[in-house]
RNA sequence: GGAGAGAUGACCGAGUGGCCGAAGGUGCAUGAUUGGAAAUCAUGUGUAGGUGCAAGCCUACCGAGGGUUCGAAUCCCUCUCUCUCCGCCA
Protein backbone atom coordinates (compact mmCIF):
# COMPACT_ATOMS: atom_id res chain seq x y z
CA UNK A 1 0.00 0.00 0.00
CA UNK A 2 1.27 3.42 -0.87
CA UNK A 3 0.99 6.27 1.40
CA UNK A 4 -2.29 8.81 -0.03
CA UNK A 5 0.28 12.02 0.25
CA UNK A 6 2.45 10.25 -2.09
CA UNK A 7 -0.04 8.97 -4.84
CA UNK A 8 -1.00 12.70 -4.98
CA UNK A 9 2.15 14.10 -5.07
CA UNK A 10 3.15 11.45 -7.48
CA UNK A 11 0.19 10.85 -9.70
CA UNK A 12 2.21 10.28 -13.20
CA UNK A 13 4.53 7.62 -11.23
CA UNK A 14 1.48 5.92 -10.10
CA UNK A 15 -0.32 5.36 -13.38
CA UNK A 16 2.76 4.38 -14.66
CA UNK A 17 3.48 1.51 -12.25
CA UNK A 18 -0.19 0.72 -12.91
CA UNK A 19 0.13 0.59 -16.51
CA UNK A 20 3.50 -1.37 -16.50
CA UNK A 21 2.42 -4.10 -14.21
CA UNK A 22 -0.98 -4.36 -16.45
CA UNK A 23 -3.68 -3.26 -14.20
CA UNK A 24 -6.82 -1.58 -14.34
CA UNK A 25 -6.97 0.58 -11.85
CA UNK A 26 -8.34 4.02 -12.33
CA UNK A 27 -6.38 6.22 -10.48
CA UNK A 28 -8.66 9.40 -10.90
CA UNK A 29 -11.08 7.09 -9.83
CA UNK A 30 -8.98 7.05 -6.25
CA UNK A 31 -8.19 10.62 -6.24
CA UNK A 32 -11.78 11.82 -6.40
CA UNK A 33 -13.09 9.56 -3.66
CA UNK A 34 -9.93 10.84 -1.47
CA UNK A 35 -11.36 14.15 -1.96
CA UNK A 36 -14.67 13.39 -1.72
CA UNK A 37 -13.61 11.47 1.33
CA UNK A 38 -11.46 14.71 2.94
CA UNK A 39 -14.63 16.86 2.32
CA UNK A 40 -16.97 14.89 4.29
CA UNK A 41 -13.74 14.87 6.83
CA UNK A 42 -13.91 18.23 6.77
CA UNK A 43 -17.41 19.18 7.10
CA UNK A 44 -17.75 16.51 9.65
CA UNK A 45 -15.59 17.46 11.76
CA UNK A 46 -17.01 21.29 12.24
CA UNK A 47 -20.26 19.73 13.13
CA UNK A 48 -18.05 17.39 15.88
CA UNK A 49 -15.93 20.54 17.06
CA UNK A 50 -19.79 21.90 17.91
CA UNK A 51 -20.86 18.99 19.53
CA UNK A 52 -18.12 18.98 21.98
CA UNK A 53 -18.63 22.56 22.94
CA UNK A 54 -22.56 22.16 23.64
CA UNK A 55 -21.72 18.70 25.55
CA UNK A 56 -19.60 21.07 27.09
CA UNK A 57 -20.89 23.88 27.92
CA UNK A 58 -24.78 22.64 29.09
CA UNK A 59 -23.52 21.18 32.68
CA UNK A 60 -22.29 25.01 32.95
CA UNK A 61 -25.70 26.63 31.80
CA UNK A 62 -28.24 28.22 33.41
CA UNK A 63 -32.00 26.97 33.55
CA UNK A 64 -32.84 29.27 31.05
CA UNK A 65 -30.08 28.41 28.53
CA UNK A 66 -30.24 24.54 28.50
CA UNK A 67 -33.08 24.01 26.78
CA UNK A 68 -31.59 26.44 24.05
CA UNK A 69 -28.46 24.43 23.63
CA UNK A 70 -29.84 21.40 24.18
CA UNK A 71 -32.24 21.91 21.22
CA UNK A 72 -28.78 22.89 19.21
CA UNK A 73 -27.33 19.90 20.38
CA UNK A 74 -30.38 18.06 19.05
CA UNK A 75 -29.77 19.88 15.50
CA UNK A 76 -26.09 19.06 15.93
CA UNK A 77 -26.43 15.82 15.84
CA UNK A 78 -28.74 15.09 13.22
CA UNK A 79 -26.55 16.90 10.92
CA UNK A 80 -23.88 14.43 11.87
CA UNK A 81 -25.92 11.40 10.90
CA UNK A 82 -26.72 13.29 7.82
CA UNK A 83 -22.72 13.63 7.16
CA UNK A 84 -21.59 10.32 8.73
CA UNK A 85 -23.18 7.85 5.89
CA UNK A 86 -21.73 10.48 2.93
CA UNK A 87 -18.41 9.89 4.63
CA UNK A 88 -18.62 5.80 5.59
CA UNK A 89 -19.88 5.46 2.11
CA UNK A 90 -16.57 7.69 0.50
CA UNK A 91 -14.13 5.85 3.21
CA UNK A 92 -15.60 2.50 1.88
CA UNK A 93 -14.72 3.41 -1.88
CA UNK A 94 -11.25 4.65 -0.88
CA UNK A 95 -10.36 2.30 1.08
CA UNK A 96 -11.65 -0.36 -1.74
CA UNK A 97 -8.98 1.70 -4.00
CA UNK A 98 -6.35 2.13 -2.22
CA UNK A 99 -6.21 -1.59 -1.89
CA UNK A 100 -5.75 -1.89 -5.89
CA UNK A 101 -2.86 0.37 -5.98
CA UNK A 102 0.37 -1.14 -6.87
CA UNK A 103 3.80 -0.35 -5.36
CA UNK A 104 6.25 1.31 -7.25
CA UNK A 105 8.74 -1.30 -9.75
CA UNK A 106 12.18 -0.33 -8.84
CA UNK A 107 14.04 1.15 -11.26
CA UNK A 108 16.01 -1.89 -12.89
CA UNK A 109 12.98 -3.97 -13.45
CA UNK A 110 12.48 -4.65 -17.46
CA UNK A 111 8.99 -2.82 -18.24
CA UNK A 112 7.34 -5.57 -20.56
CA UNK A 113 3.92 -7.71 -20.50
CA UNK A 114 4.87 -11.50 -20.07
CA UNK A 115 7.31 -14.05 -19.06
CA UNK A 116 9.08 -13.51 -22.30
CA UNK A 117 9.85 -10.08 -21.28
CA UNK A 118 11.64 -11.71 -18.08
CA UNK A 119 15.66 -10.84 -17.97
CA UNK A 120 18.27 -13.83 -17.94
CA UNK A 121 20.70 -12.73 -15.28
CA UNK A 122 22.75 -16.36 -15.47
CA UNK A 123 22.44 -20.01 -16.09
CA UNK A 124 24.03 -22.08 -13.39
CA UNK A 125 24.78 -25.85 -13.60
CA UNK A 126 24.67 -27.74 -17.19
CA UNK A 127 22.08 -29.16 -18.79
CA UNK A 128 22.39 -32.88 -18.94
CA UNK A 129 22.81 -34.48 -22.58
CA UNK A 130 20.80 -37.80 -22.62
CA UNK A 131 22.01 -40.58 -24.62
CA UNK A 132 18.54 -42.56 -24.27
CA UNK A 133 15.22 -41.49 -24.53
CA UNK A 134 14.77 -39.67 -21.22
CA UNK A 135 11.54 -40.06 -19.36
CA UNK A 136 9.66 -37.20 -17.80
CA UNK A 137 8.83 -37.07 -14.08
CA UNK A 138 4.72 -39.01 -14.52
CA UNK A 139 6.96 -41.68 -16.22
CA UNK A 140 9.87 -42.02 -13.79
CA UNK A 141 7.16 -41.93 -10.86
CA UNK A 142 4.82 -44.26 -12.25
CA UNK A 143 7.92 -46.65 -12.60
CA UNK A 144 8.80 -45.87 -9.40
CA UNK A 145 5.49 -46.24 -7.52
CA UNK A 146 5.98 -42.56 -6.18
CA UNK A 147 2.70 -41.56 -6.56
CA UNK A 148 -1.06 -42.65 -6.58
CA UNK A 149 -2.79 -40.53 -9.75
CA UNK A 150 -5.89 -41.91 -10.19
CA UNK A 151 -7.58 -42.72 -6.45
CA UNK A 152 -7.18 -38.69 -5.30
CA UNK A 153 -8.59 -37.34 -8.37
CA UNK A 154 -12.01 -39.78 -7.77
CA UNK A 155 -12.22 -38.55 -4.01
CA UNK A 156 -10.67 -35.35 -4.12
CA UNK A 157 -10.99 -33.92 -7.65
CA UNK A 158 -8.84 -33.08 -10.31
CA UNK A 159 -4.89 -32.25 -9.80
CA UNK A 160 -5.05 -33.73 -6.20
CA UNK A 161 -2.28 -36.49 -5.97
CA UNK A 162 -0.52 -38.68 -2.84
CA UNK A 163 2.79 -39.00 -3.01
CA UNK A 164 3.49 -42.83 -2.28
CA UNK A 165 6.62 -44.56 -0.72
CA UNK A 166 10.02 -43.46 -2.39
CA UNK A 167 7.74 -39.82 -3.51
CA UNK A 168 6.62 -38.83 -0.28
CA UNK A 169 10.22 -40.09 1.35
CA UNK A 170 11.63 -37.68 -1.57
CA UNK A 171 9.20 -34.80 -0.22
CA UNK A 172 10.15 -35.22 3.07
CA UNK A 173 14.09 -35.59 2.44
CA UNK A 174 14.20 -32.39 0.30
CA UNK A 175 12.50 -30.31 2.78
CA UNK A 176 14.32 -31.59 5.66
CA UNK A 177 17.38 -30.66 3.91
CA UNK A 178 16.15 -27.05 2.77
CA UNK A 179 15.35 -26.90 6.25
CA UNK A 180 18.78 -27.36 7.22
CA UNK A 181 20.32 -25.28 5.17
CA UNK A 182 17.85 -22.26 6.21
CA UNK A 183 18.27 -22.80 10.03
CA UNK A 184 22.21 -23.34 9.61
CA UNK A 185 21.88 -19.61 8.18
CA UNK A 186 20.33 -17.98 10.63
CA UNK A 187 16.84 -18.29 10.12
CA UNK A 188 14.14 -19.40 12.40
CA UNK A 189 12.07 -22.09 11.41
CA UNK A 190 8.17 -21.59 11.70
CA UNK A 191 5.35 -23.76 11.45
CA UNK A 192 2.48 -21.05 11.22
CA UNK A 193 -1.80 -21.76 10.59
CA UNK A 194 -2.51 -22.13 7.14
CA UNK A 195 -6.23 -21.11 7.80
CA UNK A 196 -6.21 -17.21 8.39
CA UNK A 197 -8.77 -14.26 8.53
CA UNK A 198 -9.28 -12.37 5.67
CA UNK A 199 -6.81 -9.42 7.09
CA UNK A 200 -4.36 -11.42 6.83
CA UNK A 201 -4.84 -11.87 3.25
CA UNK A 202 -5.14 -8.71 2.59
CA UNK A 203 -2.61 -7.51 4.69
CA UNK A 204 0.25 -9.47 2.63
CA UNK A 205 -1.62 -7.93 -0.46
CA UNK A 206 -2.92 -11.87 -1.92
CA UNK A 207 -6.48 -10.01 -1.21
CA UNK A 208 -8.93 -8.46 -2.49
CA UNK A 209 -7.47 -8.89 -6.28
CA UNK A 210 -6.30 -12.24 -5.84
CA UNK A 211 -9.56 -13.63 -3.86
CA UNK A 212 -10.44 -16.23 -6.72
CA UNK A 213 -7.15 -17.84 -6.10
CA UNK A 214 -8.06 -19.24 -2.48
CA UNK A 215 -9.77 -21.69 -0.80
CA UNK A 216 -12.80 -20.10 1.71
CA UNK A 217 -13.40 -22.15 4.61
CA UNK A 218 -17.08 -19.91 4.60
CA UNK A 219 -18.75 -21.37 8.02
CA UNK A 220 -15.63 -19.95 9.39
CA UNK A 221 -14.25 -17.20 7.73
CA UNK A 222 -11.41 -19.04 6.83
CA UNK A 223 -8.72 -18.46 4.17
CA UNK A 224 -6.05 -21.84 2.79
CA UNK A 225 -3.06 -20.07 2.60
CA UNK A 226 -1.36 -20.38 -0.77
CA UNK A 227 2.16 -19.95 0.73
CA UNK A 228 3.22 -19.42 4.58
CA UNK A 229 4.34 -15.60 3.40
CA UNK A 230 0.76 -15.02 4.71
CA UNK A 231 0.69 -15.90 8.66
CA UNK A 232 4.79 -15.47 8.42
CA UNK A 233 4.48 -11.54 7.68
CA UNK A 234 1.02 -11.95 10.07
CA UNK A 235 3.03 -13.06 12.78
CA UNK A 236 3.87 -8.99 13.37
CA UNK A 237 0.88 -7.68 12.43
CA UNK A 238 -0.22 -4.49 14.53
CA UNK A 239 3.30 -4.75 16.36
CA UNK A 240 5.86 -2.12 16.38
CA UNK A 241 9.01 -3.98 16.24
CA UNK A 242 12.29 -2.14 17.62
CA UNK A 243 14.96 -1.83 14.70
CA UNK A 244 17.39 -3.49 16.60
CA UNK A 245 15.55 -6.70 16.64
CA UNK A 246 15.56 -6.60 12.54
CA UNK A 247 16.49 -8.37 10.72
CA UNK A 248 14.18 -11.29 11.56
CA UNK A 249 14.29 -13.99 9.18
CA UNK A 250 12.02 -16.56 8.83
CA UNK A 251 11.48 -20.24 7.12
CA UNK A 252 7.96 -21.04 7.37
CA UNK A 253 7.27 -24.76 6.93
CA UNK A 254 3.34 -25.39 5.43
CA UNK A 255 1.25 -26.85 3.34
CA UNK A 256 0.04 -24.49 0.62
CA UNK A 257 -3.59 -24.31 -1.32
CA UNK A 258 -4.04 -22.86 -4.72
CA UNK A 259 -7.12 -22.80 -6.66
CA UNK A 260 -5.68 -22.54 -9.45
CA UNK A 261 -8.66 -20.81 -11.01
CA UNK A 262 -7.12 -18.97 -13.87
CA UNK A 263 -5.36 -22.17 -14.89
CA UNK A 264 -7.68 -23.86 -16.15
CA UNK A 265 -6.49 -26.69 -19.24
CA UNK A 266 -2.37 -25.40 -18.64
CA UNK A 267 -0.27 -27.90 -17.09
CA UNK A 268 -2.42 -30.34 -16.43
CA UNK A 269 0.16 -33.14 -16.61
CA UNK A 270 2.00 -34.48 -13.56
CA UNK A 271 3.03 -32.50 -10.66
CA UNK A 272 3.74 -29.08 -11.97
CA UNK A 273 0.71 -27.10 -11.19
CA UNK A 274 -1.10 -28.82 -8.34
CA UNK A 275 -3.78 -27.71 -5.85
CA UNK A 276 -2.10 -28.65 -2.65
CA UNK A 277 1.41 -29.08 -2.37
CA UNK A 278 4.13 -28.15 0.59
CA UNK A 279 6.64 -25.15 0.69
CA UNK A 280 9.75 -24.27 2.64
CA UNK A 281 9.47 -20.45 2.63
CA UNK A 282 11.88 -17.62 3.64
CA UNK A 283 10.61 -14.30 5.13
CA UNK A 284 12.52 -10.96 6.08
CA UNK A 285 11.51 -8.04 7.77
CA UNK A 286 14.54 -5.43 7.64
CA UNK A 287 14.72 -2.22 7.87
CA UNK A 288 13.57 0.24 5.32
CA UNK A 289 16.60 0.96 3.48
CA UNK A 290 17.02 -0.13 0.28
CA UNK A 291 20.40 -1.18 0.09
CA UNK A 292 19.77 -3.28 3.64
CA UNK A 293 16.91 -4.82 1.04
CA UNK A 294 18.85 -5.68 -1.10
CA UNK A 295 21.45 -7.29 0.83
CA UNK A 296 18.70 -9.31 2.08
CA UNK A 297 17.27 -10.05 -1.19
CA UNK A 298 19.98 -11.47 -2.47
CA UNK A 299 20.68 -13.17 0.28
CA UNK A 300 17.43 -14.58 -0.41
CA UNK A 301 18.35 -15.76 -3.71
CA UNK A 302 21.76 -17.00 -2.62
CA UNK A 303 19.72 -19.63 -0.21
CA UNK A 304 18.02 -21.30 -3.06
CA UNK A 305 20.23 -21.08 -5.27
CA UNK A 306 22.63 -23.26 -2.65
CA UNK A 307 19.74 -25.19 -2.23
CA UNK A 308 19.51 -26.12 -5.97
CA UNK A 309 23.07 -26.78 -6.24
CA UNK A 310 22.92 -29.68 -3.54
CA UNK A 311 20.41 -31.33 -5.35
CA UNK A 312 22.60 -30.94 -8.66
CA UNK A 313 19.60 -29.52 -10.48
CA UNK A 314 20.68 -26.88 -13.43
CA UNK A 315 18.46 -23.51 -13.37
CA UNK A 316 19.01 -19.95 -14.69
CA UNK A 317 18.02 -17.06 -12.44
CA UNK A 318 15.70 -14.03 -14.34
CA UNK A 319 14.81 -10.86 -13.17
CA UNK A 320 11.02 -10.88 -13.63
CA UNK A 321 9.24 -7.65 -16.08
CA UNK A 322 6.76 -5.42 -14.73
CA UNK A 323 3.84 -7.22 -16.47
CA UNK A 324 4.79 -10.47 -13.78
CA UNK A 325 5.73 -8.74 -10.74
CA UNK A 326 3.01 -8.81 -8.39
CA UNK A 327 0.69 -5.91 -6.80
CA UNK A 328 3.12 -5.33 -4.26
CA UNK A 329 6.72 -6.06 -5.33
CA UNK A 330 9.22 -3.98 -6.12
CA UNK A 331 11.68 -6.45 -7.41
CA UNK A 332 11.67 -10.39 -8.01
CA UNK A 333 13.44 -12.79 -9.40
CA UNK A 334 12.96 -16.20 -10.72
CA UNK A 335 14.52 -19.28 -9.88
CA UNK A 336 14.14 -21.65 -13.34
CA UNK A 337 15.07 -25.21 -12.68
CA UNK A 338 15.72 -27.12 -15.67
CA UNK A 339 12.62 -29.79 -16.74
CA UNK A 340 14.13 -32.02 -19.16
CA UNK A 341 10.86 -33.06 -19.55
CA UNK A 342 9.42 -30.09 -20.39
CA UNK A 343 12.76 -28.85 -22.16
CA UNK A 344 12.08 -25.65 -20.14
CA UNK A 345 13.45 -24.26 -17.74
CA UNK A 346 10.50 -23.86 -15.49
CA UNK A 347 9.92 -21.86 -11.99
CA UNK A 348 10.59 -23.16 -8.96
CA UNK A 349 11.48 -20.22 -6.96
CA UNK A 350 10.20 -16.65 -6.34
CA UNK A 351 12.41 -13.72 -4.64
CA UNK A 352 9.96 -10.87 -3.94
CA UNK A 353 10.89 -7.63 -2.46
CA UNK A 354 8.30 -5.75 -1.18
CA UNK A 355 9.44 -2.47 0.45
CA UNK A 356 6.90 -1.24 2.89
CA UNK A 357 3.59 -2.82 1.05
CA UNK A 358 3.12 -5.72 3.32
CA UNK A 359 4.02 -3.61 7.17
CA UNK A 360 1.89 -0.57 5.75
CA UNK A 361 -1.44 -3.18 5.08
CA UNK A 362 -0.81 -5.08 7.56
CA UNK A 363 0.26 -2.37 9.98
CA UNK A 364 3.32 -3.27 11.31
CA UNK A 365 5.41 -0.36 12.65
CA UNK A 366 8.95 -0.41 13.34
CA UNK A 367 10.52 1.55 16.22
CA UNK A 368 13.89 3.66 14.47
CA UNK A 369 16.66 4.58 17.17
CA UNK A 370 15.86 8.13 16.97
CA UNK A 371 12.26 7.14 18.83
CA UNK A 372 10.37 7.95 15.26
CA UNK A 373 8.07 5.58 13.37
CA UNK A 374 8.73 3.87 10.10
CA UNK A 375 7.43 0.42 8.34
CA UNK A 376 9.78 -2.14 8.06
CA UNK A 377 10.17 -3.58 4.98
CA UNK A 378 9.56 -7.68 3.96
CA UNK A 379 11.06 -9.98 1.56
CA UNK A 380 10.39 -13.57 0.66
CA UNK A 381 11.85 -16.67 -1.80
CA UNK A 382 11.07 -19.86 -1.88
CA UNK A 383 13.20 -22.25 -0.57
CA UNK A 384 11.65 -25.41 -1.75
CA UNK A 385 8.32 -26.66 -3.32
CA UNK A 386 7.14 -29.94 -3.17
CA UNK A 387 6.17 -32.05 -5.41
CA UNK A 388 7.40 -29.55 -8.30
CA UNK A 389 10.89 -29.85 -7.11
CA UNK A 390 10.72 -33.32 -7.76
CA UNK A 391 10.37 -33.04 -11.46
CA UNK A 392 14.07 -31.59 -11.99
CA UNK A 393 15.45 -33.85 -9.37
CA UNK A 394 14.04 -37.08 -11.07
CA UNK A 395 14.19 -35.68 -14.39
CA UNK A 396 17.76 -34.42 -14.24
CA UNK A 397 19.48 -37.68 -12.23
CA UNK A 398 17.68 -40.63 -14.26
CA UNK A 399 19.66 -43.49 -15.97
CA UNK A 400 18.24 -45.48 -18.85
CA UNK A 401 16.91 -47.77 -16.93
CA UNK A 402 14.49 -45.30 -15.08
CA UNK A 403 16.68 -45.88 -12.01
CA UNK A 404 16.99 -42.36 -10.20
CA UNK A 405 20.66 -41.70 -8.69
CA UNK A 406 20.27 -39.12 -5.68
CA UNK A 407 22.64 -36.00 -5.54
CA UNK A 408 25.37 -36.54 -2.94
CA UNK A 409 23.50 -33.95 -0.29
CA UNK A 410 20.41 -36.30 -0.73
CA UNK A 411 21.95 -39.41 0.64
CA UNK A 412 21.72 -38.54 4.18
CA UNK A 413 18.03 -37.67 4.08
CA UNK A 414 16.78 -40.86 2.17
CA UNK A 415 18.83 -42.92 5.13
CA UNK A 416 21.76 -43.79 3.05
CA UNK A 417 20.27 -44.73 -0.31
CA UNK A 418 22.29 -43.60 -3.36
CA UNK A 419 20.20 -44.81 -6.00
CA UNK A 420 16.50 -45.26 -6.44
CA UNK A 421 15.55 -48.54 -8.47
CA UNK A 422 11.96 -48.68 -10.29
CA UNK A 423 9.64 -51.08 -8.85
CA UNK A 424 8.69 -52.11 -12.29
C1' G B 1 -19.90 -27.73 22.63
C1' G B 2 -21.56 -25.83 27.94
C1' A B 3 -20.72 -22.33 32.26
C1' G B 4 -18.20 -18.15 34.12
C1' A B 5 -14.52 -13.96 34.21
C1' G B 6 -12.14 -10.34 31.54
C1' A B 7 -10.10 -6.73 27.43
C1' U B 8 -8.26 1.07 29.52
C1' G B 9 -1.90 4.49 27.21
C1' A B 10 5.16 1.28 26.67
C1' C B 11 3.59 -1.62 31.36
C1' C B 12 0.55 -1.99 35.99
C1' G B 13 -3.92 0.07 37.27
C1' A B 14 -8.21 3.78 38.70
C1' G B 15 -12.42 5.36 36.51
C1' U B 16 -20.22 3.08 36.11
C1' G B 17 -23.22 9.40 32.03
C1' G B 18 -20.81 15.67 31.57
C1' C B 19 -14.62 19.95 32.12
C1' C B 20 -11.68 12.23 30.83
C1' G B 21 -7.02 11.49 25.92
C1' A B 22 -8.22 9.58 30.53
C1' A B 23 -6.16 9.66 38.19
C1' G B 24 -2.05 7.18 40.48
C1' G B 25 2.24 4.22 39.90
C1' U B 26 6.23 2.09 36.92
C1' G B 27 9.22 2.81 32.78
C1' C B 28 11.49 6.21 29.41
C1' A B 29 13.56 11.27 28.00
C1' U B 30 15.48 16.05 29.37
C1' G B 31 17.04 19.33 33.20
C1' A B 32 18.50 20.37 38.48
C1' U B 33 21.39 18.17 42.41
C1' U B 34 26.35 14.89 42.58
C1' G B 35 33.37 14.02 41.90
C1' G B 36 30.32 10.09 39.42
C1' A B 37 26.12 7.17 40.36
C1' A B 38 21.86 5.98 43.29
C1' A B 39 18.13 8.56 45.65
C1' U B 40 15.39 13.10 45.25
C1' C B 41 13.03 17.19 42.68
C1' A B 42 11.06 19.53 38.09
C1' U B 43 9.31 19.09 33.23
C1' G B 44 7.95 16.11 29.35
C1' U B 45 6.44 11.38 27.32
C1' G B 46 0.33 7.66 22.48
C1' U B 47 -1.50 6.90 17.45
C1' A B 48 -4.08 8.40 13.22
C1' G B 49 -6.76 11.94 10.15
C1' G B 50 -7.92 17.05 8.64
C1' U B 51 -6.02 22.05 8.29
C1' G B 52 -1.95 25.56 8.40
C1' C B 53 4.55 28.20 5.98
C1' A B 54 4.88 27.32 11.06
C1' A B 55 3.69 27.58 16.28
C1' G B 56 -0.75 25.60 16.51
C1' C B 57 -5.89 24.40 16.00
C1' C B 58 -9.77 20.75 15.14
C1' U B 59 -11.44 15.55 14.90
C1' A B 60 -11.21 10.33 16.04
C1' C B 61 -9.42 6.36 19.05
C1' C B 62 -10.29 3.25 26.51
C1' G B 63 -10.71 -4.89 22.05
C1' A B 64 -14.11 -4.23 17.15
C1' G B 65 -18.87 -2.79 15.16
C1' G B 66 -23.70 -0.84 16.05
C1' G B 67 -27.45 1.60 19.40
C1' U B 68 -29.47 5.04 23.44
C1' U B 69 -28.36 10.41 24.82
C1' C B 70 -27.68 17.38 23.91
C1' G B 71 -23.29 14.50 25.91
C1' A B 72 -20.57 7.49 26.44
C1' A B 73 -14.29 4.58 28.65
C1' U B 74 -18.84 4.48 31.64
C1' C B 75 -25.71 2.27 29.77
C1' C B 76 -27.76 -1.47 25.82
C1' C B 77 -26.93 -5.07 21.59
C1' U B 78 -23.68 -7.99 18.37
C1' C B 79 -18.92 -9.80 17.35
C1' U B 80 -13.63 -10.93 18.24
C1' C B 81 -9.89 -12.37 21.43
C1' U B 82 -7.84 -13.97 26.32
C1' C B 83 -8.30 -16.69 30.98
C1' U B 84 -10.78 -20.51 34.38
C1' C B 85 -13.88 -24.87 34.96
C1' C B 86 -16.70 -28.96 32.52
C1' G B 87 -17.25 -31.97 28.06
C1' C B 88 -14.91 -33.95 23.62
C1' C B 89 -10.39 -35.11 21.21
C1' A B 90 -4.77 -36.30 18.10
Amino acid sequence: MLEIAFIRQNADVVRQAIANKRLSLDLDELLGADKTRRDAIGALDVKRARKNQIAALIPKATKEERPVLIEEGKQVKADIERLEPVLKEATLKYDDLMLKVPSIPRPEVPIGKGEEDNVEIRKVGTKRSFSFKARDHVELMTMHAMVNWDGPRKFAGGRSYALTGTGALLEVAVTRLAIDLLVSRGLTLVIPPVMVKEKAMTGTGFFPLGREEAYAITADELYLVGTSEVPLVSLHAEDTLEASQLPIRYAGMSPCFRREAGAHGKDTRGLYRVHQFTKIEQVVFCLPDEAVAEKEHYTLLGNAEAILEQLEIPYRVALACTGEIGLGQTRKHEVESWMPGRDAYSETHSCSTLGDFQARRSNIRLRMPDGSLAWPYTLNNTAIASPRILIPLLENHQSEDGSITLPKALVPYMNGVEVLKPKS
